[in-house]
DNA sequence: CCTGTAAAGTGACTAATGTTACAGTTTTTA
DNA sequence: TAAAAACTGTAACATTAGTCACTTTACAGG
């Protein structure tokens, strides 16, 4: 089962490096706002998105902010900065839905790279996908202001729940977007009188 | 010649592979602020660092930024993403000094990642020391206002430039921390009250 | 050693965001 | 179901950064 859900997320590995994936690697189920990662600490799995949300983010002191989301439709593989040199990780990943991770054993992973090509193009393509995203975060945090940058956060919310209506509190948004709650209710008020949301009961509507 | 400098640089690659990259790739010189590789344009080498210092920064509208620098002695090898996506460029680097570079030829490197893993581990390291450095920089613009981001970033040109008497204009510093001119002129100001910096003439002297 | 030009300095104003303080509202739970 | 806890709204103010208009300064080339 595990095979085959990787046969289809990577078309592109051989058969036999997807037997061994699945030899010795272990399948871990993390809920809701579970920590995957947390900066600070050593990662000692390469961890593979098979079914939910993660959301990637960091922190400096007292200050956090998203990084990027990674869903298992789109990009299946982890960002894994410091993977290798054993250096701690960067930043924190935490279950936004409850999810389903492959976890790839670090030292497996290295003979896997050295084995087959085909892993180590997978790995490179999810790398340049992960600074892609990045990019066009630091993008909109230098570019755009408070009122585009929820917008777009919105936005991108609803695709990811495949709806247009969020549950979601402005304390976590002001966490995501690196700013305070009351600076959050503030600027919906304003996409409000602009029409780009409405808001219901708690809810969200984005239109 | 290059061989010798790219064994030095790159202990871990094959004598096989170094003499396979100084047949296929050309060694290019590029003087100060002559454009490496152009956002929005195709990128058909990998670039290599062999001498001089490279600015990376990206642009979004009229916003300009700096993402990171690329110096012969740290990081040789350029970040590339979207080399083999056939995709445009996502951000500009410019050579900060005359610089020398080693331009590899895409379609060679497709081959030698499946070829060499010791290529491959190359890149991958690579990758993740540009992520990184990414990640560090949004860290600065999200966290720290600009009195300590141009403190941080002064000090990380002494480093590269081996002074600590800084010959740059106000306006390049501007563009890459994506603000004005004259903000610049007046947050200098307050680092020469905090006896932070001197200026001596139109230089900076950083302390 | 002038002098034109580019760079730097500055004051006044505006805009955006952060902060504080408190009131009102929903949701949870004991 | 009442009290507690968490969430939301908002006004007033502080701080930071962006913009405009203008002056002053440095310095390279004649």
């Amino acid at each position: 089962m595990k095979t085959s859900f990787l046969a289809e997320c990577f078309p592109v590995l051989e058969k036999e490096l997807l037997e061994d994936i699945e030899k010795h690697s272990t399948v871990a189920y993390f809920d809701v706002n579970e920590h995957i990662v947390e900066q600070g600490k050593y990662i000692k799995f390469l961890p593979i998105v098979l079914k939910g949300n993660v959301k990637v983010y960091s922190h400096e002191d007292a200050f956090e902010f998203l990084l990027y989301y990674i869903s298992s439709g789109e990009s299946c593989i982890y960002s894994f900065a410091h993977t290798f040199n054993n250096q701690p990780a960067e930043f924190s990943a935490i279950a936004e839905t409850n999810s389903e991770l492959l976890m790839l054993p670090i030292a497996k992973v290295k003979q896997w790279l050295n084995t087959y090509p085909s892993f180590g193009n997978l790995i490179l393509s999810d790398y340049q996908r992960h600074y892609n995203d990045l990019l066009q975060t630091t993008k909109q945090i230098t570019c755009y202001n408070l009122d585009q940058r929820l917008l777009d956060y919105l936005r991108q919310k609803c695709k990811m729940e495949k709806s247009n209506i969020l549950s979601i509190s402005h304390k976590t948004i002001a966490n995501d977007l690196g700013t305070s709650r009351e600076v959050i209710s503030r600027v919906l008020k304003k996409l409000r009188t602009a029409n780009s949301v409405v808001q219901i009961g708690r809810k969200i509507k984005v239109l």
